[in-house]
DNA sequence: CCGCTTGTTGACTTCAACGTATACATATGC
DNA sequence: GCATATGTATACGTTGAAGTCAACAAGCGG
């Protein structure tokens, strides 16, 4: 049970040094969220002293945010593309923006959206998303609370279909996010009736605004 | 925007000022989770002082254990038969516990979960669902990591789709339970293949052990 | 070799939150 | 009425984590 030693020999450039910070604590934010992760426990899993972080960082506080802002930076050039729909392009680009850094999606999507001072910055993504899914949800479910319903829910199940295919070990990348897609679809399946057949679904399945 | 008085006159009996507690406390904790509510926060909540909550109970951990352990009691009340598959009655079993007690329900899945010193007991539910889903999933799925993926990822879905169903002013409650029901096979159907009809799907679902 | 930067160590301050203690007020039951 | 239990108010003690400071060590570029 040696710790993490990424580095035997100490000394980086300041850059570099940085950037294995913004990792470790990424890793260490990701297990248990802001409040419940010491500076000591970020500091140790980098291979070095608190006092160390301060040079890099003002605050635990400026810290968090940086892993934030890198990880919206992250999903931003993923979904560089207006946002206009719950569309394949989303999927790939949560996907691929989960396979770079699995802890930082994590960190994201099931600790800040709960951490009332940080959870702003990404409801920006959650409200995009859930409004697109809602506008084609309405489109096939009429009932206005079921469509609420499923249009919050699509997100959150791709999210953790992503999640949940992190921790499985990545199978099957090629067709992952034709899996993870399949998922949301069946989701909204649920939504349009309890006895209709699945097979309807396909037609609500999305290609992007038409021409 | 006057706060939340649930006694403008003031003395409770001792076990129904308990339970008003922990109703208080357990509404304070869904929101931040455990380490970032204060107990001045949830006294305040309760109409009350930090003193009396230690009057109650002995410490932070052990009002949170108490709350912890009355939401895994409703639920083991809900799905007081053998856990033995991710069947309807599950379903409805989680459901009701939700009903019952939405803010308990968030508590436990969406933080508790999440967090090292306490989700141990926890675990156990999850284990006993996804272990059960694995039973099903893996005979309809031949490839390993795909079947622990969806195993994963059905009572992940089953239970974000009841908090999201809460989230939207539980519509349709007659239905509901078949909703989030199709939304799990939906999931599952994913993992088949991306290729193959929904329809196959059905032939999964779940009746129980046969005989 | 000199100076700048990166690093360590250890002691220190600050502060918020947990937890305790004491004195006082007032309902309720006997 | 009096004892008991519930509640308030306020102050205090304790602890752990955030954040600071100063002295020292050692690599690396000029």
């Amino acid at each position: 049970m040696a710790d993490e030693k990424p580095e035997p020999g100490r000394r980086l450039p300041r850059a570099q040094r940085r950037e294995q910070i913004l990792a470790a604590a990424t890793e260490a934010f990701a297990r248990s969220g802001f409040a419940a992760t010491g500076l000591d426990e970020i500091a140790t899993e980098a291979g070095i002293t608190r006092v160390i972080l301060y040079r890099h960082f003002d605050s635990k506080t400026n810290l968090y945010q940086a892993i934030l802002d890198r990880m919206c930076a992250r999903l931003d050039a993923h979904l560089e593309e207006p946002v206009g729909g719950f569309t394949d392009a989303s999927t790939d680009g949560l996907l691929r923006a989960a396979v770079e850094s699995p802890a930082g999606f994590r960190l994201l999507f099931q600790h800040a959206v709960r951490e009332p001072e940080f959870k702003e910055r990404i409801e920006k993504f959650r409200a995009d998303i859930t409004a697109a899914a809602y506008l084609q949800i309405s489109a096939v479910v009429p009932d206005e609370a079921l469509a609420r319903w499923a249009a919050q829910l699509a997100p959150v199940v791709a999210i953790e279909a992503i999640i949940a295919w992190l921790d499985a070990g990545q199978p099957d990348p090629a067709r992952a996010a034709a899996r993870v897609r399949q998922a949301v679809t069946g989701v909204i399946g649920a939504a349009v009736s309890s006895d209709v057949d699945c097979t309807l679904l396909h037609s609500a399945n999305v290609e992007g605004p038409p021409s």
